[in-house]
DNA sequence: GAGTGGTCTAGACCACTGT
DNA sequence: CAGTGGTCTAGACCACTCC
């Protein structure tokens, strides 16, 4: 009983079997450390790791307690579209449909400000098939350089994540029904039910980018817990 | 610059700043420890927590690399329904609308084998309204309990959230259009288009109980990058 | 084979917070 | 105030993997 994945091992196993139940408080660090014999560091880094997972509540001078409600938590990695139709094990395309300096809906405006944003319209297929189609609005101001980009080339997705760092972004998703536009880029009847995520992308306090993305019928996302 | 927080500020400020750029290596740990004025350790934090972040790459040997395509990642935490509608500032309800022993249909059975399954019905409701349906099969040789479970006071959700430690989980997200039961249940037309979550959760190798969960109209997901 | 990250240790000090 | 987790250190050995 070395290493932090046995110890983390042997602690979940206490939990699960309820001879640690919910609620219930656990041995501190020193005791468990003796107990299992090593360092409490590597009692630390296990029970860490367990927090982290949600199946154990720390507090300092309140001690360790197993969690009440462990919460499941699912990591989706969100990597460029590109390389996403590319794992599903599809051959990737990509469509400008339009680019246009515009002045944005209230619901941009409201997100990023009055000043001028370049309204970018894209699709992107899937052995040629419509995959998502994106609705991004892009502030020219601050994100130098979007001006002059060739979005024919490579999608404005693509061109933001590398030239573009960020440091906060806030990302959502939902269903909605295909209207004019999604029923006719993504091959669909009016109304069939897609689902969408919306992606807020912002450094330095300044919203730089935010884009909907609505992808074609009986898209899903899957991940383990 | 002491605290592993410091250090991976500072090292995620180089590579937003492209003083690393992507696909560069960058010094190994020893080499920053010294530069930074820190022990090893300290630096190993610093890097384990970027390249869980995405942003760099570490290999044995091979060293440390900027990531070529910086991956996001969000991570959704799957709290007990209740509790979700709870956070959302509503006032959580449950109604049990059916349970019974079932033959399960053709893709619940490739799911969970073919024995006798139970088929549970719900409905979660927020202030009232209608919030989310579920139906799921759960297997009760493996769930030993469930079959005399009080169903209408607790629901399926929570027990087993309670009273079932599992190993191991998948979970989809995908949006459908409402069929005649959500329509009903969920009170909205025909065709709304929904969102939808599928779960299943197993331990040791077998599967304990599938889920599907749909959400009415207007629910959304959100987190942060 | 050798360089790099992964980890463990033993000890120490600190920050937070319940009592 | 005092107990607990959070973190840092300096050193060591090991596992992996590229050359």
């Amino acid at each position: 009983m070395t290493s932090w994945q046995e110890v983390r091992a042997e602690v979940r196993r206490r939990i699960l079997s309820r001879e640690w139940a919910p609620g219930e408080p656990i041995p501190n660090e020193a005791d468990l450390a003796r107990e299992l014999g090593c360092a409490r560091g590597t009692v630390n880094r296990a029970l860490r790791s367990l927090a982290e997972a949600g199946l154990i509540d720390r507090r300092r001078k309140a001690g360790t307690r197993v969690a009440l409600h462990p919460v499941r938590k699912a990591t989706l990695s969100i990597p460029v579209v590109r390389l996403e139709i590319e794992e599903r094990g599809f051959i990737p395309g990509y469509r400008l449909i339009s680019r246009a300096r515009e002045a944005p809906p209230a619901a941009v405006r409201a997100l990023m400000g009055d000043g001028p944003l370049l309204h970018i319209v894209s699709l992107h297929l899937a052995d040629g098939a419509p995959f998502m189609a994106e609705d991004r609005w892009v502030d020219e101001r601050a994100v130098p350089g979007i001006g002059t980009a060739d979005l024919k080339a490579v999608s404005a997705n693509e061109w933001l994540v590398l030239n573009v760092p960020f440091s906060h972004g806030e990302i959502a998703f939902t269903a909605a029904p295909a209207g004019c536009f999604e029923a006719q880029t993504l091959d669909c009847a009016h109304g069939t039910a897609l689902f969408v995520v919306e992606r807020t992308t912002s450094a330095d306090g300044r919203t730089l980018t935010t884009v909907r993305q609505t992808f074609a019928p009986g898209y899903r996302i899957e991940t383990t817990l």
